[in-house]
DNA sequence: ATGAAAGCGCTAACAC
DNA sequence: GTGTTAGCGCTTTCAT
């Protein structure tokens, strides 16, 4: 049998359509009686009645959903908690989200953003998995919030992590600890990685404010994977021992991996004789390390939900300065005191 | 200014709603005129038209949506590439898919199923993070199909991932590589977990196809992750020589990584000293390790791919036989002949 | 306190 | 080859 529409329940109810819908829609406080109400509610219960979303949307101009586009977030282990922070939200407003993958293809974001814009979205988010900085695609409605980016001219709301000072807290971690000889593990250059150049900055910052003088022998690249972070930190314990850091902080994790599999090879125990500090709280790495991870993580999830608070208009965001989301750092094992000079 | 209307596009181009409908939806092959269509196309493009797909769903009945849900697929890091397969079918038919995550909670499950038929999703995907036997939750419509999980009448089409095929791979290539001492270093018992059983079956009897006695004492358990991977290993290390494996099956990858620990912990080499194979092929775990991780890889993608294209209707599933997708053996670092008997 | 009726933007018979 | 028209299922004025 075909689904049941509000005519059917007016009719079960001996009712209008008109009653039923302000009945079922909650708007009916005052204007109808309360047993008409139970009437109607009885009968919508009893043959099964579901609103039809579609039919409402095209009346209403609202469907109660919004667009969620992004590169790679859904399809990929890195930044899930973004849609958990931003579905949590919406469902507490009773929105769904549309979810759509590019895979950062041009052509697919264009397809996308002009289907969300035919689905009648009533806002959209436009995410990254990494943090950066976007050329505003053509097309995005007025609504669009930017998620884990920004776009190049701040013509919206935006939200990214205050990388810097991550950069900052991660290097104050191995400061605290007792370390003045501190490498930084970076990514490759590359101007799209803004993560990279921030997070080095607040190193730079952190020693600075510890009165160390920044050794730029201590400041190397890899690939952002653990063969990366293995060939740097192999590197890096090359140094003669005055100049080898005693305390590495690594662009990321999976470096971080590595870092602990070359100073396995050199015959060093972390955190005994190499301290290690990583980025992302990746899960499912950070703290299945052996000894797990000291890390600063993303703040996902807040930046997820700040997004579709404002998405829904939960939240007034000005366009123009992106809400900088502080990366808390999440203490494991993986740092201690430096290890007594050989000398002493 | 608001949204372009077909009509706006009709009066432009001197025509009727009819008329652009027919040629914009691409109806219009022999109908209409070659120089109306132009028209049309040109009018439209100039007012820069685009369809609103509400009022087109409302009366064609028909979303070009599909509704996915999940306990947590989309925002953990262990089954995107579900996502990945479905989203690329839905999108290679110009389909768009409405995700909804319930953190496997009864009470949200029920809520986004009633949202998702009111949307009037045209089908549903009805997905588990991991392979399990669901009580099949009510509501959901006849267009259902199943993934990474079966319901427990097997009502509707399903897929999951051949696991016991996936365990005598596993086996087989430890076996191949000159093995006879096997561990299986399971999951903890639970029913829920049918992976563990079924990888169980499939060690079994890879072992008894090599004309080897399975020893008990090799069949050891451990929470799924890295740390239980590690203690389940040290127990197993702590075997009288005679009685030691030389290889161990992990249940999955985390748990190999805590195997990698065990072994370093107790002065071993992987693969030197013991052969390890994992299970799952993670991303950012299998392949980072050190050395790169021997697994057998869970067909995430494929599966998304298939689920998707039974609920397109590209493709008839029968209910009441799960598909059972193959799991590949992923071939790395971690296998080797096992060492030399101390002895000889 | 409730009902009649218009109309959201589109498609698909059917008419010409 | 193109236009007229009747809805899809709902919400919301406006009447009563």
């Amino acid at each position: 049998m075909a689904r049941a529409r509000m005519a059917d329940v007016a009719s079960a109810a001996g009712v209008s359509t008109a009653t039923v819908s302000m009945v079922l829609s909650g708007a009916a406080s005052t204007r109808i009686s309360p047993e008409t109400q139970a009437r109607v509610r009885e009968a919508a219960e009893r043959i099964g009645y579901a609103p039809n979303s579609v039919a409402r949307s095209l009346r209403t101009q609202r469907t109660r959903t919004i667009g969620l586009i992004s590169d790679t977030i859904a399809t990929t282990p890195f930044a899930g908690r973004m849609l958990a922070g931003a579905n949590d939200v919406a469902r507490e407003h009773g929105y769904l989200v549309v979810l759509v993958d590019t895979d950062d293809d041009a052509e697919r974001e264009r397809q996308a953003i002009a289907a969300l814009v035919g689905q009648q979205v009533d806002a959209m988010i436009y995410a990254r998995m990494w943090h950066r900085v976007v050329p505003a695609p053509a097309g995005l409605p007025d609504s669009t919030v930017f998620l884990d980016c920004r776009p190049r001219d701040d013509s919206r709301p935006a939200t990214v992590p205050d990388e810097r000072d991550g950069g900052t807290a991660a290097t104050l971690e191995l400061i605290a600890a007792g370390h003045r000889r501190i490498a930084y593990v970076d990514a490759p250059e590359d101007n799209e990685v803004v993560a990279s150049g921030l997070r080095h900055e607040g190193y730079l910052s952190a020693l600075a404010g510890a009165g160390v003088t920044a050794d730029p022998l201590l400041h190397v690249r890899g690939t952002t994977d653990a063969s990366g972070g293995r060939a740097a930190t192999e590197a890096l314990l090359t140094l003669p021992a005055d100049r080898r850091p005693t305390a590495i902080f690594c662009f990321n994790d999976r470096m971080a991996m590595g870092a602990y599999a070359a100073a396995r090879r050199a015959g060093l125990e972390v955190p005994a004789d190499l301290s290690v500090v990583g980025y992302d709280d990746q899960q499912l790495v950070a703290a299945e390390l052996d000894p797990p991870l000291t890390t600063v993580a993303l703040p996902h999830y807040e930046m997820g939900r700040w997004a579709m608070e404002v998405a829904l208009g939960l939240r007034r965001a000005e366009a123009g300065v992106p809400l900088l989301m502080p990366c808390p750092i999440i203490r494991r094992d993986s740092v201690g005191p430096p290890p007594e000079p050989a000398s002493a």
